[in-house]
RNA sequence: GUGGCUAUAGCUCAACAGGUUAGAGCGCCGGUUUGUGGUACCGGAGGUUGUGGGUUCGAGCCCCAUUAGCCACCCCA
């Protein structure tokens, strides 16, 4: 094994990975809590698998073909010898785990959630890291389009719950076995005749995945991707009664929706229904993304299960979000400051601070801090809404000080009651804070 | 994996055309005020200029390599 020497002693992230500071992170909560929110709603339950899997669980269910596995995965021999790979993706573990546990003889559907890192090994870019966190929803053993639609409108309540502007959410269907095959043909059919046209990258994927070429960002290409037919006119009849019924709940639930003709998805195993959540215009990505796959539990060694699912990408989510909400923060500010002046006053304050955080009080103290002073303008920094000061003479006498940092205003109760006090002098929405 | 741009203090940036000891603002710590915050003033800490090599009398600045970041493609959340 070689090593990578840091000759300047500074150690840093590794490329693609990114610590998410307090500031962030807060955010990243305030995500989390939404999803969670509706997930409970919608009666999805929250499932954790291992972010380690057999390597072979993801060339099954994301396709040999894709990008994904065979250039992105982080894969690599265990000390058994067992090529492992962390998860790219989270619908194939969940999927392994519903086979896995015989979740079939549960009642149908069987409705997952999950809200976990995901790893690829991408070159870094806007919106794109080698570790994301993603959230999820997967609902296994219904082939109804009214799921397909509830899982596209969950999404779409977290996100407008987040208060999100701009959403749109795209539509479409690539069909079954059968229909997908049709599909397949006439984007050959029409690319093939104008291939001078089409980028080096389309050329390609004309060969071994037709489909990808409906994503391409090439001008050349697009305007050649322009005048393939919509994909819903090779649907089968089946297929299409499908799409028409899954957009007709979307109708009741006003969702505002569009069919994007040429909607399609890198994975291998998605069927039937796909969609994607858009944020506000000139958005370089989607921010949530999914789709039915009714082959993959029986391509994992199930018996033949319909399911469709969702992932939405968290850290797109936290841009957007933070984007709306300019400099607000959403981190929650401590709702007390403890001033100590002395030692007597420090122990004094070490028992009200284990006295009020047992009461459900927030609260900062600077122990390592002397002057008074240093200690008021750091409680002023925090933006706490009470100072509580125990000096020599407090100390003394069994009482604290308490300040209302927004009035300036004091007064001095007894130590005994200040838990009390205190409480009774709280804001009632402290909390997170412009 | 492909292509372009960039790298100076915790952050945002200076440093004329290569020329003494690399500066400022913000932030942090302290003081003016040894028991009272927001303003003001004063002081302090913090850099091997990403790393390694080269050119030169002399490199933050020029050249090469490397690493990382940003942006786009591929792909995707």
């Amino acid at each position: 094994m070689s090593t990578s020497p840091q000759p300047s002693g500074q150690y840093q992230t590794l490329r693609g990975m990114r610590d998410i500071l307090p500031e962030d992170a807060a955010a990243y909560r305030a995500v989390e809590d939404a999803f969670w929110a509706v997930a409970r709603n919608h009666g999805f339950d929250e499932i954790r698998t291992p972010v380690l899997e057999a390597t072979d669980l993801f060339v099954r269910s994301v396709g040999e073909a894709s990008d994904i596995v065979h250039k992105e995965m982080y894969t690599f021999k265990d000390r058994s010898d067992s090529s492992v790979s962390l998860r790219p993706e989270g619908t194939a573990g969940v999927a392994r785990a519903y086979v896995e546990h015989g979740m079939k003889s549960l009642p149908q559907p069987v409705k997952l959630a999950y809200c976990c890192n995901m790893y690829r090994y991408e070159r870094p870019q806007a919106g794109r890291f080698r570790e994301h966190e993603q959230f999820g929803l997967e609902a296994f053993g219904s082939d109804d389009p009214a799921t397909d639609a509830q899982v596209i409108l969950a999404c779409w309540q977290v996100l407008a719950s987040l208060g999100l502007p701009g959403l749109t959410v795209q539509v479409n269907s690539l069909g079954g076995a059968e229909s997908q095959k049709k599909i397949r043909r006439l984007i050959v059919d029409t690319v093939t005749p104008q291939q001078e046209r089409v980028s080096d990258d389309a050329k390609r994927q004309l060969k071994d995945n037709p489909l990808r070429i409906l994503d391409s960002k090439d001008q050349a290409t697009r305007e050649v991707v322009e005048q393939i037919p919509p994909l819903v006119d090779q649907l089968t009849p089946d297929d299409r009664d499908h799409l028409t019924a899954a957009l007709e709940y979307l109708e009741q639930a006003d969702i505002p929706y569009e069919l994007n003709p040429h909607l399609a998805r890198g994975f291998d195993y998605y069927t039937r229904t796909v969609f994607e959540i858009w944020g506000s215009e000139g958005a370089a990505a989607a921010l949530a993304g999914g789709g039915r796959y009714d082959g993959l539990i029986r391509e994992l060694g199930g018996t033949d299960t319909p399911a469709v699912g969702a992932g939405c990408g968290v850290y797109r989510i936290v841009e957007a979000l933070k984007a709306k909400a300019g400099k607000k923060s959403f981190r929650s500010r401590p709702q007390v400051y403890l001033i100590q002046l002395g030692d007597v006053a420090k122990r004094h304050a070490f028992s009200l601070l284990g006295e009020l955080t047992q009461a459900g009080v927030s609260v900062t103290a600077a122990f390592g801090k002397e002057g008074i002073r240093g200690q008021l303008r750091q409680a002023d920094k925090l933006g706490v809404s009470l100072a509580l000061i125990i000096g020599q003479k407090e100390a003394m006498e069994n009482s604290i000080i308490i300040r209302d940092m927004s009035s300036g205003m004091q007064e001095t109760v007894s130590l005994k009651k200040a838990v009390e006090e205190v409480q009774g002098r709280l804001p009632k929405d402290a909390g997170t804070v412009a």
